[in-house]
DNA sequence: TGAATATATGAACAACCATTCATATGATAA
DNA sequence: TTATCATATGAATGGTTGTTCATATATTCA
């Protein structure tokens, strides 16, 4: 009547205690939800060529003013982009060297998967 | 009257000549919204040490199977985890190198901004 | 075959989120 | 100061999504 079970406990317990934090993980789940949005991607896209100012990125994006504006706010409490104001105007760009990497290797993800059909 | 507008039109076309298709900034996207979520990061996160059945994985990331399972479809469906059948048990694994790398930089990335505080 | 185990799946519900609209803030030029 | 331009922001809404619960499928063992 009693069947062997599967569930490895050595194997489990030992890969619980390698595990990062729930906090790191959370954080860096956080990231990706935030480049997770194909608005925000377009938005990093665009930096990746030039600073850029809103307006401007409204216009690359084809969104409204007030959507990008919002979205950019989502982006810089992520710390993905930075920005600094001249008169009137805001220009952001990207904060570091990470996200270009991040965007370039998931980029090729893509790529190559196309390819294995 | 009239003031003199700051959108930089020339700047505008270059940009939107040079960026990739809304199609692949689409699935660009898409795959960091796949990896943008606490349960899915603990699974990739228990993936990157070992091959692991989906009850295995339910016991490291204290979740329901169901709930686990349907978080494997949807890495399945991005390409992020492949699986193999033996008997009852369903192993799953990382799909290619390129995941990895996106944790490990996502990673630097928050340990990177919390240093700078 | 029947019981136990492992996984998958569909429906439903609650929580979250991106956009829109209206409006506010702030800077510049006349 | 007043009109215009650039950006930010709050509220409301429609759509998306992760989890739960119940159940289905499939495999193994007695």
């Amino acid at each position: 009547m009693e069947q062997e079970k599967i569930v490895d406990l050595e194997k489990v317990n030992k890969i619980k205690k390698i595990m990062p934090s729930d906090d790191l993980l959370f954080d860096i789940a956080e990231v990706f939800k935030v480049l997770g949005d194909t608005t925000r991607m377009k938005i990093i896209s665009a930096l990746l060529e030039s600073e850029l100012c809103v307006g401007d990125i409204a216009e690359i994006t084809n969104s409204t003013q007030s959507a990008i504006s919002h979205q950019l706010r989502v982006l810089k409490q992520a710390k993905l982009v930075k920005f600094r104001k001249e008169g009137k105007a805001a220009y952001y760009s990207l904060d570091d060297e990470h996200i270009s990497t991040l965007y370039e290797i998931a980029k090729k993800h893509i790529e190559e998967g196309y390819e294995h059909r």
